[in-house]
DNA sequence: ACTAGATACCTAGTAATGAAAGGTATATGA
DNA sequence: TCATATACCTTTCATTACTAGGTATCTAGT
């Protein structure tokens, strides 16, 4: 095989099995305290060595929001710019427990069919 | 909350979510032993309680196959219709070191933000 | 004063995958 | 004869992460 194509066919996989994933990182933070937009790209970055551009992070934070699993509030501080501070709605506390079952699930399939010798 | 869109949502992350996560388990039970694909989908289902369709499956085997990943091999029986057993190549194998890596951060990214109490 | 960089928000377009719904063919049992 | 199980495959659609842009405020250096 070409040298680049592993790497390509890898970055690629990754972003498919981001899908989904990226949502519940956000959500579970999100369970902890809350946080607003910009901190939640630093927190998954530092904490979780995880990188998400921050388009990428504002388009779910949307998505959240619509679906009513969060809510916001402007802080507007006196140096720098607005902070959006989001948090759960019991609607979002909800939707994470079954997210969260349904990917011990997928991780629990995943141990399971994993050989040890390959 | 309308009751059946939290239902909705559920079922529209979990396909998401799933993206993936499909490829790196099948690679994972052909790294076990070659199998057919019918013979994946009830094993998948039966052993991992996994739902997976069958066309979804075998689109999955025809991208393994076309990165190279996977080989197989025709199996024509005396009854019924013939078998395609599929098994991993090293390229494949290497393929699947990197994918279980990427995953295991992941996991650990999803129990490491966690909290307990929400 | 000007520039670069950090902070903080957002949007539009593209590519890739799972799901649904179809199709083909062989064998079995009612 | 008809339904069901086995076993393969294809096409179409909806959704999401990524890329590459954009706006605005503040600080530090020249």
């Amino acid at each position: 095989m070409k040298p680049g194509k592993q790497a390509a066919f890898l970055a690629n996989w990754t972003s498919q099995a981001r899908k989904g994933f990226l949502e519940l990182l956000v959500l579970n933070l999100l369970g902890r305290r809350e946080h607003y937009g910009y901190e939640l790209v630093e927190r998954i970055r530092d904490s979780s060595g995880i990188e998400i551009n921050d388009g990428t992070l504002y388009a779910i934070l949307a998505r959240l929001q619509k679906e009513g699993f969060i809510q916001h509030r402007w802080e507007h501080l006196e140096k720098g710019p607005a902070r959006k501070y989001y948090d759960l709605t019991p609607d979002g506390k909800n939707a994470l427990k079954e997210m969260r079952a349904v990917w011990e699930d997928m991780a629990g399939a995943v141990r399971k069919s994993g050989a040890r010798n390959v």
